[in-house]
RNA sequence: UCCUCAGUAGCUCAACGGCAGAGCAUCCGGCUGUUAACCGGAGGGUUGUAGGUUCGAAUCCUACCUGAGGAGCCA
């Protein structure tokens, strides 16, 4: 066996003997000539087979590999621009062929397929390069944001995923039986964030969320993956600047990682090469008024109706693509109606319809990727608050002793990494962005 | 939960009231530069399920099941 190299440091190996481990992709067979198209997780090249420059045992083995059989081929790698593969140019002459395993008929061609088949087959569907590429991207982009706020001086604490009760009653919650008592799987770790944030200033949780919404739609899943930073002392001015920096950070650091990812992904990056600080900012009443207008333009009687709203409404996703497509970069909507949003959202001074909230909506229809706000922090008025929606004060009791011991203004805010990795590769679907998506009539594999 | 659409070979689809078809995949044969190769041959079917209309149903009707797209809700 030669040297055991990744296909994605072919090129350092310009003439060199090599061993490579992988799987098939696949073959194209030319009689006595066979293109083998090799993919090891690091990258795909292509083999190539002339009889008469290997042993008569390993050429027919090539002529009988089968898509995704597991191998060991050693040859000699050389520059070809004809070379198909990732990072391509370079290909293996092989001199070579071991067969680990021959893989039965393998169900996923390279070719179109449908949905469903596919999602029923997504334990082998990660192999193809679609998806190796978005999952690849989706790495990264969880790796910058665990850098950058680490970076920055925010700091990990994790937050519990079984849970005694809601973290915001409006939304639907996965029951479970915890030793006879009722627990609930973790649908943000807001709360525990604003204990956490009294004791390390500037906190963060990721993890998983559960929301057991029976939503489908091409932006749900019923199990995602959040990061919700926690600020003491940041106004909603402070909370937008840091998002600002934070998102664009993102974007470029999978710009500057992933030009192949997103070239097999076929996705325009110039949208995405702009995406800098400041993004836009604008109020929620001039947001409606901006939908006012558009829709009073608009002759469309569905079109018309689908971008009605009267002030006080939250904004369906119509609307948010709407607003998005307004502007070029990411637009932050603020003080929404106190009414449509979460009870511990601080009023805003003078006019307690509205309140310190914002929202992040993505360009090209991707919608909302955050949501935030700043807390109230006010002991009675959370109080107030907790009363005014029907709660058991009791289950929110450790919540609200946070306001009686150095309460602090603070704000923080949640970023769907599903939404996040969509609009950054540019894709129709939510379910491809995360390995196994469990959505409504999806549990398997 | 509501609205719309779709279920035919392993996969992607055609046939739309009159013999169940093609491409890919699989198997066999040919080919020294293929890029989802190409050429020739073979095997492969309870047309989602149940009922109905009809001389005759994949095709029309009803119910159900499964899936997709959208709405609401949200990240």
């Amino acid at each position: 066996m030669a040297t055991p190299i990744q296909i994605s440091d072919i090129a350092q190996y310009d003439g060199q003997d090599v061993t490579l481990r992988g799987w098939l992709y696949n073959r194209t067979d030319k009689g006595r000539l066979q293109f083998l198209l090799v993919r090891d997780g690091t990258g795909l090249v292509q083999c190539v087979a002339f009889k008469k420059e290997l042993d008569a045992e390993s050429f027919a083995l090539a002529q009988s590999l089968t898509q995704e059989s597991s191998v060991i081929i050693t040859g000699s790698v050389r520059g070809d621009d004809r070379a198909p593969g990732y990072p391509g140019k370079f290909e293996v002459g092989i001199k070579k062929l071991e067969v680990i395993q021959m893989a039965g008929e393998y169900p996923i061609q390279p070719k179109d397929h449908g949905v469903e088949f596919l999602m029923d087959n997504r334990h082998l569907w990660v192999r193809s390069l679609r998806q190796w590429a978005i999952l690849r991207i989706r790495a990264t982009i969880i790796n910058t944001i665990r850098n950058w706020l680490d970076d920055h001086g925010y700091l990990l604490i994790d937050t519990p995923i079984l849970t005694p009760a809601a973290g915001e009653n409006t939304t639907t919650l996965f029951e479970i039986d915890y030793y006879g008592e009722p627990a609930f799987l973790a649908q943000t770790g807001q709360l525990y964030n604003e204990a956490n944030m009294a004791s390390f200033g500037k906190v963060y949780c990721f993890g998983p969320t559960f929301r057991a919404e029976k939503s489908k739609t091409r932006r749900h899943l019923m199990e995602f993956w959040m990061v919700e930073p926690e600020m003491a002392f940041f106004n909603l001015e402070d909370l937008m600047a840091m998002e600002e920096q934070f998102i664009s950070a993102i974007v470029q650091t999978v710009l500057q990682k992933h030009a192949m990812e997103l070239e097999i992904l076929e996705r325009d990056t110039t949208r995405l090469a702009q995406i800098t600080p400041p993004f836009p900012r604008i109020s929620y009443d001039d947001a409606v008024e901006r939908l006012q207008k558009l829709a009073a333009e608009i002759d469309d009687p569905e079109r018309k109706a689908e971008l009605a709203i009267e002030w006080g409404g939250d904004f369906g996703s119509p609307h948010e693509t709407a607003i998005a497509e307004m502007f070029e970069k990411p637009v932050f909507v603020y003080n929404y109606p106190t009414a449509a949003k979460a009870f511990y959202m601080q009023p805003v001074e003078g006019r307690p319809d509205v309140c310190r909230s914002v929202d992040l909506l993505a360009p090209e229809g991707y919608g909302e990727i955050t949501g935030g706000s700043e807390r109230i922090y006010d002991a009675d008025l959370l109080e107030e608050r907790v009363a005014e929606i029907g709660i058991d004060p009791n289950v929110y009791r450790w919540y609200l002793d946070l306001r009686k011991f150095g309460s602090v203004p603070h704000s923080g805010f949640g970023l769907g990494v599903e939404r996040t990795v969509a609009w950054i590769c540019g894709l129709p679907h939510i379910r491809e962005t995360i390995p196994y998506a469990r959505m409504l009539n999806r549990l398997y594999p």
